[in-house]
DNA sequence: TTCCTTCCTGAACAGTGTTCAGGTTAGTAT
DNA sequence: ATACTAACCTGAACACTGTTCAGGAAGGAA
């Protein structure tokens, strides 16, 4: 991952590398340049900031989530979606916080959003988009809560003997998916 | 807010202050000194480090929510708890990333959680829970996109004419507990 | 007055993101 | 081959950050 001169995207490559490798809290821009053998000033003119890079990685990972085909049901393809976005999110270490933050900040993430929106197909569209968002931000708090205790459990954290409360997962998602499909019928 | 020597609460005191004059990227242990005329060093001997105080922080903001009154059906208690739970932290400068970020991390606000999962009077504690976890993360995500909205506004970017789709707030809460009432009918 | 707990100083350490003037490399056109 | 121009990088610095630690001062109790 050295040897010379570096591409925009040669320095995204090795930033969601070290990532994996030390996770987000260690994912600084000394060390990324260190893993390009580079100066630290060097990253600066592929990206305006840090900030700009973590929304390219961002948008990598929720990228990462491919669209899901049309099932019997829009509520079965939401339900996909939003599973399959919670498969990218977990594909990543710290995933889910780095995609939290970049949509906090209001920089990218937003094909996330769009995705389980599109999927829904009812007519109040106002709807649509607000179940979206909730949908969306289940995700990522479950998630970014379940890699937190992975990295917890992986330093030598041992309180974890009952550790699998994770079917948690797509009850929230089904609960609103219910209630979205009740209010329709109304 | 200074004069010779501070407790423990003071020091709590001075941090909630600052935290809403400054915000949280500029809520440093430094400001945080010198706003009690004391060195950064001083903190050390009131709090172990950084995130410890804003667990305690974190919460302060979660305890603001009072316990709400029973209604008439449960339904609409474990509604109001969460409008409670959002307005304390909408009470607070970047309240929502400050909960979020210590409930990631493990430290406290576990009383947000116990508060709404109390109220939710089905008999199957588990489906409780997980309904109680989505309504948190849902109410955390939503004020903290707020939140940060209010503060990109404040700052000179202009791109929102558009800035009123807060009832968004609500409906995702009431779509997990309608379809939790469906669920538990079956 | 002695003693002990509570609270604080002052200085340093090791790290962070970021800027900037200037240099090198590579490719393209003349 | 030469000149030019864009792409890419160096090296050093700036202004911060959280945190540690040996030691000193303030206040109350014995």
């Amino acid at each position: 991952m050295n040897a010379s001169r570096h591409s925009k995207s040669d320095v995204l490559q090795a930033a969601m590398k070290l990532l994996d490798e030390v996770g987000l809290p260690d994912l600084t821009m000394r060390k990324l340049a260190a893993s390009l053998d580079v100066q630290p000033s060097a990253l600066y003119w592929h990206f305006a900031n840090k900030q700009t890079l973590l929304a390219e990685v961002s948008n990598t990972i929720v990228n990462f989530a491919k669209p899901v085909p049309s099932s019997s049901s829009w509520q079965d393809t939401t339900l996909q979606t939003a599973l399959a976005l919670r498969d990218a999110l977990l594909a990543f270490r710290d995933g889910a916080e780095v995609v939290s933050s970049t949509l906090a900040l209001g920089l990218g993430a937003e094909n996330a959003l769009a995705a389980i929106e599109a999927s829904i197909e009812i007519s109040d569209r106002d709807l649509a988009r607000a179940a979206a968002q909730s949908i969306l931000f289940l995700v990522l708090g479950q998630v970014w809560h379940e890699q937190q205790r992975m990295q917890a459990n992986s330093l030598g954290v041992v309180d974890n003997l009952i550790t699998a409360e994770s079917p948690n997962l797509g009850i929230g998602i089904q609960l609103i998916l219910q209630g979205l499909t009740e209010k329709v019928k109304a």
